[in-house]
DNA sequence: TACTATATGGAATGAAAATTCCATAGTCTG
DNA sequence: CAGACTATGGAATTTTCATTCCATATAGTA
């Protein structure tokens, strides 16, 4: 009946899906049409019945068991198997994963709790980035720093490392930076050579260092635009700034992750050196 | 027939799983055996059938559906939602998440993508680091860290903002550390001042820097005591170190994460600061 | 255009599943 | 210890589901 089956049909989701690609454009319409659907609703094929995703992707019950049958599993349940491996394979999610660190805190050294633990923390910072961060705004901020000619980071105490980063990776990229780092109230100096044609990367966090704010103040003064990485709304630096960040780090044990914090770093460095050469090769 | 069922049952499984233990004690034996197994093992209680998991519950199907309705759902099917709910809910997993970016590439700004790729970088260098970290290994760094007199930490270029960042922590938190950084050979200076009850924290990655390796050497014949976090077992400072740990970040075209360094970093910090202050309260 | 092969819709069928029912066992109370 | 109530096992029943079948439509070919 089946065109192909020697007996070593896909079994995980990654090779069915190539499988059903592959094959889709050879199959008749409404094959096609279950193919579709298939890849583009793997939740749904792996918990509805034959009827239920028959009405959702508009076709006959038994267009589902001809497709399967094509593809050479002996019926849509078969074929429905390998939907719902898909989804024992996948990762907790973060309430489950934090539920079992705290469950299994007890059988692991505690520096292993402590490495879990800030993982986690990590890991939910970064995810927490990406699904709040405004696209627009971010464009805004690349632009601006694109643009500077000199760019000038502050960042000092817990943001240092954040701030020296980014000077180490933009001198890499030929971007040409100024790390301002405030020993001895020299700080000042060094902003004081700023122009509105450079920019200001203002990053700190609770409790927000005087310098730093000191030298944002400094630089609106002499109405230097600036971008801002800041944790809240009432930071200070948010009402000085151009444009900001509002990044949420969760912790561990009250100890703060900056993982989100370097990753917005990280980005915005590799997309301001991309923005300049692009610009520069017109 | 149900106690409870004011029409506000649980439908997402993390106050399912609140509900079926709070419940447990006040059911009758073999229902109780239900609920242990029900919250053992939640995807066979999604994928199951009734009779599939009655038999590796040990129960008849009978109990799955009394217990179901105990809980004031209208059957056992009804309350298998709840958990296929939960599965729904899951994260993608790696591979998966790295093929959605690819696909949605087209249609999200540029700098999007980075900060996506960026991310996903990050996280996976995370989970590897957790998984594939020696429990042993990260004991015995702690312990020679806590036990040194004076740390003398050694990173610089790409790990300058890594050991700056531990210099930073392990101020706030009591611990004597030394940044060291080779500004002009005078690096060589501090740490030639160590001795073997101090220990060296060593950081560096392909292509290292020189003067790591040098301060390194130095240490080794003082018999400074070296724990090394870099990303090949031909890494020279593998060979020079006292214990080392081996990080391989993902990248992001090309750009290397920083994130399993920076939570490796702020582990040893915060277990170090642990360590110490309970055997000082001794 | 006619013929053939293939595809499709939808009802029929048979299998498998969930649920209910009931007889019996167990437990609690007076 | 008797009676009443609850819990349990397992068979009977009902519902739901996947699959098959067949009449009709569609497309391809001579």
């Amino acid at each position: 009946m089946s065109e192909i089956s020697p007996s070593e049909l896909p079994r995980d989701f990654a090779s069915l899906k190539a499988l059903i690609v592959a094959r889709a454009e050879e199959l008749p319409r409404r094959l096609t049409q279950v193919a579709t659907y298939a890849v583009e609703n793997p939740d749904e094929m792996a918990f509805g019945t034959v009827a239920s995703i028959a009405q959702n992707a508009d076709v006959q019950p038994s267009a589902l068991v001809r497709f399967a049958q094509s593809l050479g599993y002996q019926g849509f349940s078969d074929l429905q198997e390998v939907f719902r491996s898909r989804l024992r394979e996948r990762v907790l999610n973060y309430d489950e994963r934090l539920q079992q660190l705290q469950d299994h805190a007890k059988d692991k050294s505690k520096s292993s709790v402590i490495l879990d633990g800030f993982s986690e923390a990590s890991s939910k910072s970064i995810a927490d980035l990406r699904q709040h961060i405004d696209e627009n705004q971010l464009e805004q901020a690349i632009a601006m720093l694109a643009n500077a000619e000199t760019i000038y980071l502050v960042g000092l105490r817990r943001s240092f490392p954040i701030s020296s980063y980014m000077a180490y990776a933009f001198g890499k990229l030929g971007v040409r930076t100024r790390l301002v780092d405030a020993v001895g109230g020299l700080a000042q100096e060094d902003v004081s050579f700023a122009t509105a044609k450079d920019c200001v990367l203002a990053i700190s966090f609770t409790p927000y260092a005087s310098e730093t704010v000191a030298l944002a103040q400094a630089a609106v003064a002499r109405k230097v635009p600036i971008v801002a990485i800041t944790d809240s709304p009432f930071s200070p630096l948010a009402s000085l700034a151009t444009t900001w960040f509002e990044i949420q780090e969760a912790n561990f044990e009250g100890f703060r992750s900056m993982a989100a914090t370097l990753t917005l770093a990280m980005t915005l460095t590799v997309a301001v050196a991309e923005r300049r050469s692009t610009r520069k090769g017109k």
